[in-house]
DNA sequence: CGTCTATGTTCCCTTTAGGAACATAGACGA
DNA sequence: TCGTCTATGTTCCTAAAGGGAACATAGACG
């Protein structure tokens, strides 16, 4: 496996993909993208749909996956994706690979509070609040997944991860509540009418 | 506000880059990429500098910034951008805009542990405790941009976005050394016998 | 038998991204 | 005064990602 020096280093999605292949024998881009949709995403990232299937395309070209059609009793037009031994050598080596690439926090909600002072408090408030709520969601829909990965074997990493990334998440909560309690102290105290709001030129 | 129809929607990237301009009277890219780099980096992204001069530009062409040429006295060949009424307009109503977009965390270090089964629980622990010194080092930056915030007037917001961050990146912290401590519990427990790794097909 | 939802995939075009290269200013020492 | 080193500042090229619409079929349910 790994010819002498690989083709091109491959995106860390393509990996990811070839990693879900390690956990299950055989899956269709349609249950990635579910996979994805369902766990990736609390620590890592949702693919597109196309993304997906283009991913898998490319894999397969480079040898580390292969695929079949559908079987006699799977009538349906669809495409089974398995890893091969050069795919899983490929993940083992790329996840056995210590990364300098920080962790990104892409975080929309904390972007607009960032440019409080442009919009009334009122704004700001009603930012947070409806951030609160997704995020408590979100911790819903990672228990959840967590709760799936109890029952399945082989899955003490995965369950790991989710369980520190969903300390991140609760993490997150907290700092918006903290920061909604300090912005409705500080409304309450001192009226609307200090200077603090656009400055505008 | 808002105008009946806007040209097209922007991506947040470009009201990050009019946020700054909101805070500083005139911005060169180069100092637009740097100030994401010490800040908004923590809470959202930092851009390439390529997409930073992008940006600026295609913020030029719809009238939202205006750019100037280097003055007499600075010598070098450089383009000074400043904000327009119409750009504060545009920040501000997205700013004020509560949006359905999720927060996003992207965990290189987690997408690895994540895949943990194919590889040693040394390259594992390699990884985490990587990442531990990573955050650690990222938790003295965001200590850094908060002591600057300190120091100028009217970043109350900026301030507290900051810290909000700072308590995700400590959470992560927090649970990279708790799976850490699981990790070698565990393996201090059950020698590298146990026949969980890669079960082939 | 109709139609609704879940499964499953592809195509096409646009936008976003990131690295490398390019270019110059000033600082500092030999 | 001449390298050369770092900070400042910008541009170009190509790859990656996004997203939605279209296409297709299976099974469920009334």
């Amino acid at each position: 496996m790994s010819a002498s020096g690989e083709p091109t280093e491959l995106p860390a999605t393509a990996y990811a993909i070839l990693g879900m292949l390690c956990f299950e024998r055989e899956l269709t881009g349609y249950d990635a993208k579910k996979w994805a949709d369902a766990s990736l995403r609390h620590f890592y990232w949702a693919p597109a749909t196309s993304h997906v299937y283009r991913e898998l395309a490319r894999l397969e070209d480079r040898g580390l996956v292969e695929s079949r059609g559908a079987e006699a009793d799977e009538p349906r037009t669809k495409r089974v994706y398995r890893i091969t031994a050069a795919g899983r050598a490929a993940v083992a080596a790329w996840a056995a690979t210590p990364t300098d690439e920080a962790m990104v926090v892409k975080h929309p909600a904390a972007l607009r509070v960032w440019l409080g002072h442009l919009v009334g408090a009122g704004d700001v408030r009603t930012i947070v609040e409806r951030h609160i709520a997704q995020v408590r969601t979100r911790l819903g829909e990672i228990d959840e997944s967590l709760a799936v990965a109890e029952t399945l074997p082989g899955m003490d990493y995965p369950r790991a991860v989710l369980r520190w990334s969903r300390g991140v998440h609760q993490a997150d909560l907290d700092g918006a509540i903290a920061f909604l309690a300090e912005l409705v102290a500080q409304t309450a105290v001192q009226p609307p009418s200090t200077g603090r709001v656009t400055p505008v030129t």
